[in-house]
DNA sequence: ATTACACTTGCAGCATAATCGCATTTTCAT
DNA sequence: ATGAAAATGCGATTATGCTGCAAGTGTAAT
């Protein structure tokens, strides 16, 4: 119980810090978030919220609210759903990683030890300026 | 007109070796496919075979069995939807590289020249598998 | 060239993701 | 406590992508 306060004061903290009211809603669409290892499709955040009776609407627009005040990033892993994740503040690293994805199950995990590098000598000026990296294929899962 | 003959023949020549008939709207498509520098969208497609009168449920089944046969590939850049180009035949390089998107004007190119690398020492399971990378950005254009 | 039959198409309709308008309700600074 | 601004619920809307079915077409065998 006492870390359901404590999540639900960080969320509520979390959103009024980012300029937004902290509606149950907000809380709770947060609070789902922080909970998972991976970033989550709406509908995955949604249907943790039916017993809330929240509007899907609303968790759209909740989504999308966090998303311009930089508490959640809205991530596309190539399913053609938007997910969502929490960026976590740390003092000087950007939380940036690639994100991979399963072809077959459509598991998303975030991969913290890969980087791109370019092996023509051709100085590509697109290449400081990527702000998204998305792998896929097929997990140990799923063979 | 020699090269709309050609062009004509190839996407033929293509379709029947891939164990499909080669109708009409098949080789219209594949020929659209194949005057583009990049992965095209199934709307993309569809808007320049309007004046052919092909139905979008015609050229979405035609793109998902070209796929199938693997004379195209669809890819998922992170925009939400499909993007469809011809699989270049080399004799052994596999024609696989990396999709660059720009998040502004969503235009679309393909990157030759970037391979990715493993930072950490742990060497992740996943990474003979992956099948597909995407990077995110702003391109040139957008600033 | 004709024909038979599997393959393909057009049309309509459906499922889902994602947005939006608007009236009503809630939050929060005062 | 209260009012202005923000947020919500509900319904409608747009778009992508997919599917069932009847009618039409390509192709191999004759």
């Amino acid at each position: 119980m006492n870390k359901n306060v404590n999540s639900q004061e960080w969320a509520r903290e979390k959103i009024r810090s980012a300029g937004l009211r902290a509606t149950p809603a907000r809380i709770a669409t947060l609070k789902v978030l922080h909970g998972s290892e991976s970033p989550l499709t709406h509908a995955e955040v949604s249907d943790e919220l039916q017993n809330l009776e929240i509007d899907k609407a609303t968790v759209f627009r909740n989504l999308t609210d966090l998303v311009a005040k930089n508490v959640i990033r809205r991530s596309a892993l190539g399913d053609n759903v938007w997910r969502f994740e929490i960026i976590k503040e740390s003092a000087h690293e950007p939380d940036s990683h690639p994100h991979f994805i399963c072809v077959d199950c459509g598991s998303v995990s975030c991969m913290e030890d890969v980087e791109l590098k370019q092996t023509s000598t051709s100085t590509s000026p697109l290449f400081d300026r990527i702000t998204e990296i998305v792998l896929r294929g097929h997990c140990n899962e799923c063979e």
